[in-house]
Parts: structure tokens; sequence; C-alpha cells
DNA sequence: GCCGCTTGGTGACAATGTCACCGATCTACA
DNA sequence: TGTAGATCGGTGACATTGTCACCAAGCGGC
């Protein structure tokens, strides 16, 4: 989509770095692509480089000890896998998983050219503490969430953050149980109820929101 | 407890520090303390500078809108608020708070330090990025554990960690359910079965446990 | 068409959260 | 010393959510 020379430039943060400092990582990054269901990171397979990913996204999951699943959060392209990289670093017996949701395009840098940057560059230092404070705030929210939020407010949320343009969910009752880690049941009985309220339609495999303005009242406590 | 010169030693990553690092760290570096109870930080008071606990414990919390509470995690001696203050580096409007649960005291580093640091020393930068990737896959494991652990494995579990030498948990049923962001009233239940079990004996603001061996298998599913 | 898999529906029940109370105990202070 | 107010914990009724065991409809491969 993007020329690799200008990659760089969809990042915000980065786009501040000193011109030697983005020429090095031009030089010493290589642009990967994985297809749509790839397993990016997980058990046992830790990546050996940082990502930045270009295009497409990622959704970084985990499966619990009693085989339950939550997705924890996505990665969007123009955003940076900082802290599984560097997670990774440290602990790759964890129990996290990324896996691609679309076919993915993601440049990659070395380890070892990651503290180099580090350690010349304050504004890559500036991006990468900003990308970790970001994911642990959003985690420390996560957790308020899951702790306590009523269920239908909760789905409301997810079904306003997954919709495409058309006001459409392309996704089954599993797969929405496993966005917010509870059973596929709660996740059918809700949306029996939101659509008995005729705001949402049912297929197999989609939910289309019909009264989007109700639901989002709902997520914001407004109702 | 030790010579303001030595405290660098009693943090296992950074005792690796090449030799002008610990200096420039020693030198910039002012030894604080606070009281039992004193908010180190939390909305509307950003730490100016980064923390290295020498001795107590730090509590980090959150209130939630609905105005429910949540311990996150401590921070015990001889660890650092590393991402606590680099979140606010970024963030200040954040919703967690620290709090003092015993006296403390903390060396602080001023933030440009901070920053001087990461870019200078190697064995500091992995002592950062070390820190940062065990709170997030903490913080991965404790969404798995408020999302899918029973309450009775989770009391169990906490009793335990919360527990004195001498088998005694000090305590109120008020304060376990935010540990656990749930319900006085569940706690107060769960305890009750706990003891007629046989397994604890309670008091006003305080548990013992009498079986400590049973709470175990039950915090680790081996019953 | 048949078979097997996925998807979603259902009812019964258990576990947990919420609410409105209560009495017991502790503490501050007159 | 006594009393007022706060804290601590107990209780029952009920709502919400999680678990389990099923079932039926739709879908794809052969």
């Amino acid at each position: 989509m993007t020329n690799n020379d200008e990659w760089l430039d969809r990042f915000p943060g980065l786009s501040r770095l000193e011109t030697p400092i983005k020429q090095l990582i031009l030089s010493r990054s290589t642009v990967i692509k994985a297809p749509k269901g790839a397993t990016i990171f997980g058990p046992g397979k830790s990546p050996e480089n940082m990502l930045f990913l270009l295009d497409g996204t990622v959704r970084v999951q985990q499966v619990s000890e009693t085989g339950h699943e939550i997705v924890l959060y996505r990665i969007e392209a123009g955003q940076s896998c900082v802290l599984t990289t560097a997670c990774l670093l440290a602990f790759d017996d964890y129990a996290a998983e990324g896996v691609a949701e679309t076919p993915i395009r993601a440049a990659a840098i070395p380890r070892d050219v990651f503290d180099d940057l580090v350690a010349q560059s304050k504004p890559f230092r500036d991006f990468v503490f900003a990308a970790f404070s970001k994911r642990i705030t959003d985690l420390f929210l996560m957790i308020d969430e899951v702790a306590f939020q009523k269920m239908d407010v909760r789905l409301a949320d997810k079904l306003i953050k997954l919709a495409n343009s058309n006001n459409v969910v392309s996704t089954t009752h599993q797969k929405l149980s496993v966005e917010l880690g509870t059973a596929r049941e709660v996740v059918s009985r809700q949306l029996q109820e939101f659509q008995r309220r005729g705001w949402i339609a049912q297929a197999r495999g989609s939910v289309s929101l019909l009264d989007r303005a109700k639901l989002e009242a709902l997520a914001h406590h407004n109702s």
C-alpha cells in the first residue's frame, strides 16, 4: 500500500525521529507478510523481531488453564508490537498469542537494532515508553471492565466497536463470547434481548445494528 | 536499614550496572520517606521521579466509575515503580493510585536522569524492560483470574498470599473484597464456608489459617 | 441425498452480585 | 464513664451470570 521507503511516516510517534535514525531503521528492517489466521507469536513461538504493523490487524488473546479464552487487545495498522516483543525478550513462556485477523504486512526490526535505537534516539524512547504506557493503562481499564461492568453494557460496547461501516458485525456468538471472556449462552441470551427491543437483527454468523444510538446509550450508561 | 551508598545492590537487576552508571544514580538520587497510608501517586498527583522502593510496600489500586475498587498489584521493597512512573510520563490522568501500606523509604530519580540512564546503560535498559514485561504478564494473569476463576479459589489464594508468618491475615472482609474486586457479602459467605470446614478461624479484623494445606490445595485446583 | 460439523436455542441449576437491612463492637470525646 | 457515631460482619431476597446437558436448524463435503 505504501512504498517501503516511507512507511515510517505512518507512525505518528516515529515521524519526529532524527534523519540518521530513520535511515538506520529502514536499512536494518525487512518487510514481512503473513496470511489471515497466521500465528504471529505465541507459546513456544517468540518473535525474534520487533514488529511495526503496516497493514492489517493482529488479535492478542489468551487461553487459560481452564480452557477459557479471552481477547486482550488488538494491534491495528500504524501501531507496534513493542510490548509483546519486549515481553518475549524476558518471558517466552507466556500464555498470550497473537493471531493475524487479516492478511498483514509488517516491518521487522531485530532485537539488537531495537536496543540501539532506544539507546541513541530520545524520540524513539518516547515512542516506546508511550506504547508501553498506553498498553498498561488499557489493561487497567480492561480489568475494571471485566470485574465490574454488566454483560449487556460490555456486549453493546463490543458490538459497536466491531461493527463495520454498514453497521454489521460478521461474527458468531461463540467468537463474541471469547471477546468478552464469557459463555456463548450468555451472549445468545443477551442478543435475543437486544433483538426483542428492536436494536439488532440476527442472521447466522452476523449481527446487524438497527439502532446504534440505543446501543451506544447503553454502553455509556446514558440510559 | 541499609547505608545510602549501597542500596543499589538490593536490586538484583541493577547490581550488574557499570560503575560510572552506579555513581551517576547515587549522585542524582535522593532517598525519601513516606508514612503508612500516604498516597504515593494517583489521579492529579503524578510523581516527578522514578522510585526504587527500599523498604515497605506500595499497593496499587483502582477505583472504577461505578465506585468499585480493586487492588491491581503491590510493589515490594527491592522493586521499582518503573511502569507507574513511565506511565505517568505519558498519561497523568489515569485512574490508578499507589498507597503506602507500610512506612516506606525509596530512592527517587528525576525523569531526565532516568532518560539518560536508559540511553547510556544496556543493563539499565534490560532492567527497565524486564520490569515492564513482568508487569504486563502479571496483568494478563490477573485478567484471566478475574474473568475465569471461582471466588473460593481466588479467596483461598489471596488468604495464603496475605498471611503473615503466624498464618494470620489482619484485614477486614471489606478489604479482602477490594483485593478480589468483589462484594463484602461474597467474602463473608465464603469465609463462613471455610470456617465451617475448619480451615480458618475468624475474629473481628483477622482471619487465622488453621489448615493452610487445604487452602493451598483449593487455590491450586488439587482438590 | 446423507453425514458430520457449526451455529444457535433452551431449561435447570449453581455461583456470584446487589440491596436493604440488622446487631455487635470499637472509638472518640464530652 | 457513658454515649454517639463509625466500623465490622451477618442475613435473606432477589437479579445476573456461569455451567451443563441437551436439541434443532443450517451448512458443506462427498
